[in-house]
DNA sequence: GCGCTATTAGCT
DNA sequence: GCTAATAGCGCT
């Protein structure tokens, strides 16, 4: 007999092989492919004549599918819509052991852990036990943060300790090395808090009423939780897990990114224990399978983790939480499939009959006109637990600040004078403060003040950001790094400016200005190791940092009540961007930011530090307006239409030959406009256009949009396309790139 | 004419 | 995505 397989390979179709025997749909076998062998799945039996070339499947890898029937759909529906080839897009929802062909055999038994066994409580003993050991000390600190323990293997390949580190820390007494079974979560030995007492507020319960009654039930419109930061969402979260797991049945929760929320995780781990799977980037291969089996085999029932656990295969699902569901890290955009977890998730919830419920204190205006429209059911929390007030919120306006500054011939300072004030008082009151600048390096473009020129990257159309600690320019999109320069490239004039404020220059400014304080950064540059982002915020806990400061990822979910003040040193950072969603981002972060104040019995109060003030981004921010930011931002994007008005998709084509990538897009666009033509569908071509970068590392981007009333006539336009538009799908040079429901047009 | 490198068709 | 076939190009 005949069945379709779908590879792992970037081609957009299923492959025709005989089998010898009957096999169910999401089976895993292994098959020849060119002069390889791959692994892929039976997705059904084959219609129609038998190829040309027909050969047989070499070896069915499991008599139980490893993916459901409903795991399949899903991954159909995913394939179709955001038009990636099903194999690729089974290959992103399953774990890497399942689909690498070099791994056919079940895992072994039995691994090699590596587990301490001494701790080390002070810094100095420290100090001493590994002063010539630097490796070693890395690899002790991962352990610790790992909650004691790892896989040995995954510590010498993915974490990149030679073996002689690991060997190193046994001589010295303080780990062990052993074989242990599998099935091991490396999260269980992390010390849970137990759970905090609460009493659900009125709008808690009122919202908690309705989840807990729309479960198992006919309705499976999506519903939209919008409560303002510190009005207790993550408890309606927990409540309705509980309603879910006492139904028997199991549930995923989605954050944007787990490093960034260890105390939303903290908590769910305190209220279930050992029931919650944690899939966390940090997990080798091995363990991140071990914990897909076993959730899987319906051992944890409830699921945390970033985008991809929307896939989790959770036996009988009876609730999908997406909480911060704004968030744009939701949306995989820079690789095959470009899919959306919010809009992958209310379609699994749909097939399995699950409540999906996505939070934000500032939802998408994609999900708040659902929720206008009727298509998602909305749930309200408008005010803080304890009846706290939000926190009140200054402006401090730099273009004033900007004009004293030169009339006293002095440079702007990045701190104002209300900041430093305000940032004193906290210090004085042994109060911790937040400081956000959303950009890295410590000045941001290096420009010659003779010809005006500034500094390029020589493979990417971007400034070159100057890190001061490195001593380097940087380009943030290639990495690409150089001695800072003396000249200028163009004149050769050695009168350079060094300017933009980025977060170094921040840290810079706070030490300048308060040499006593305790001052953490946190950005990309500072959390490279992989639990960095925990020790820095463990430090914070523990009220061992005055001043943390850094980039967005500062915004995110912390919750600490001696934060009684929040700064944003420049908030309009994001608002000049070409993009539609600049204005939504700038008040999403603002509010986000803010939120982090107050959040205790102490109060709390923000600075915001604008050239902007009358931007209506920013003037909702400061009055904790949504509602009407959400208004105003709607008709801004009437004319021209921009979602959620319309549907848009983005047509990138990149290649090394610019002539080549514009006569490419330039006979893609007018393929598609003779398809619009010819169909009558109302899709709109705009462009093309070079995109606002319009080159990183070396390839030239054009690029073009599509923009329609409906889903449907958009999604079926971009099909033509691959199919049988004038760029062959796979090409490299030029690549065609098609991106629905973009994030970001850059 | 040979051998190295860049390009690309085709994979069942 | 990968590989094998092929086209392109410098060198003897």
């Amino acid at each position: 007999m005949l069945v379709e397989v779908a590879l792992p390979v970037p081609v957009p179709r299923t492959f025709t092989y005989s089998a010898d025997r009957e096999l169910e749909p999401g089976t895993r076998v292994r098959v020849p492919f060119g002069s390889r062998r791959l692994i892929g799945w039976v997705v059904g039996p084959s219609a129609g004549a038998p190829p040309p070339k027909l050969a047989g499947v070499e070896r069915v890898l499991e008599e139980v599918p490893s993916v459901s029937a409903e795991l399949l759909r899903l991954c159909g529906w995913i394939a179709d819509y955001y038009l990636a080839p099903l194999g690729q897009v089974l290959r992103t929802a399953l774990p890497a052991r399942l689909t690498d062909p070099r791994r056919t055999s079940p895992p072994g038994l039995s691994r090699r852990v590596l587990r301490l066994t001494r701790e080390l409580a002070s810094l100095q003993e420290r100090d001493a036990l590994f002063s010539r050991s630097p490796r070693q000390r890395e690899c002790y600190e991962l352990l610790e943060s790992l909650g004691g323990e790892s896989e040995a293997a995954h510590l010498t390949r993915q974490a990149g300790f030679a073996p002689t580190v690991l060997r190193g820390l046994v001589e010295k007494g303080v780990a062990e090395l052993r074989d242990e079974p599998v099935s091991r979560d490396p999260f269980a030995a992390l010390a849970a808090e137990p759970p905090q007492p609460h009493t659900p507020t009125a709008a808690q319960a009122a919202a908690l009423a309705a989840l807990t009654g729309a479960l198992g039930g006919g309705d499976r419109r999506p519903f939209l939780l919008r409560g303002v930061t510190g009005s207790g969402k993550t408890l309606v979260y927990i409540e309705l897990l509980r309603a879910v797991l006492a139904r028997g049945e199991g549930a995923i929760v989605l954050v944007p990114e787990i490093a960034l929320t260890p105390q939303t995780v903290s908590r769910f781990r305190s209220h279930f224990g050992p029931t919650v799977a944690v899939l966390h980037s940090a997990l080798s291969d091995g363990e991140r399978y071990d914990a897909w089996r076993a959730v899987q085999r319906g051992e944890r029932r409830v699921v945390i983790g970033a985008r991809s656990a929307v896939f989790a295969p959770v036996p009988r699902l009876g609730a999908i939480v997406l909480d911060e569901e704004h968030e744009s890290t939701y949306k995989q955009y820079d690789a095959e499939p470009r899919y959306h977890a919010r809009e992958v998730a209310i379609v699994r919830a749909g097939l399995s009959n699950a409540v999906c419920l996505l939070g934000s204190a500032t939802p998408s205006l994609e999900s708040w006109h659902n929720a206008a429209a009727g298509k998602f059911r909305l749930l309200e929390l408008p005010e803080r637990v304890e009846g706290r007030a939000l926190p009140p919120v200054r402006v401090v306006d730099l273009r004033a600040a900007r004009a004293v500054a030169e009339e006293e011939r002095k440079p702007l300072p990045v701190l104002s004078p209300e900041l430093v004030a305000a940032v004193q008082d906290r210090l004085e009151r042994r109060e911790q403060s937040i400081l956000l600048l959303n950009r890295r390096g410590y000045s941001t473009f290096v420009q010659c003040r003779a010809c005006g020129t500034v500094r390029q990257c020589e493979r990417c159309n971007v400034s070159m950001t100057f890190h001061r600690g490195r001593r380097r320019v940087v380009c943030h999109y290639c990495f690409r790094e150089e001695p800072p320069p003396v000249t200028c490239g163009e004149c050769g004039s050695a009168d350079l400016s060094f300017r933009g404020v980025g977060t170094e220059q921040v840290e810079r400014a706070v030490g300048d200005a308060f040499p006593e304080a305790r001052v953490a950064r946190m950005d990309v540059d500072t959390t490279s190791g992989k639990w960095s982002h925990h020790r820095i915020l463990e430090r914070v806990a523990r009220g061992e940092v005055d001043i943390l400061l850094g980039t967005q990822m500062i915004a995110k979910g912390l919750d600490y009540p001696r934060v009684t003040l929040v700064g944003v040193v420049n908030a309009d950072v994001a608002m000049h961007l070409p993009d539609f969603r600049a204005s939504e981002r700038t008040f999403q972060l603002l509010t986000q930011v803010a939120g982090r104040a107050g959040r205790g019995a102490l109060g709390g109060e923000v600075i915001i530090q604008t050239a902007l003030p009358g931007h209506y981004a920013i003037h909702s921010a400061l009055a904790h307006d949504y509602i009407g930011f959400a208004a105003r931002e709607l008709e801004e994007r009437r004319e021209p239409a921009y979602p959620p008005h319309v549907r848009l998709a983005n047509v990138l084509l990149t290649g090394t030959d610019q002539d080549a990538v514009i006569d490419g897009i330039e006979r893609v666009a007018d393929w598609l406009r003779a398809a619009a033509g010819r169909a009558g569908d109302p899709v709109e071509v705009v462009g093309p256009a070079p995109a606002p970068i319009d080159r990183i590392r070396e390839r030239w981007r054009w690029h073009l949009l599509l923009r329609s009333a409906a889903a449907g006539p958009l999604g079926r336009m971009c099909a033509a396309l691959q199919r049988e538009g004038p760029v062959r799908p796979g090409a490299r040079d030029p690549r065609l790139v098609i991106d629905r429901d973009p994030v970001t047009l850059l």
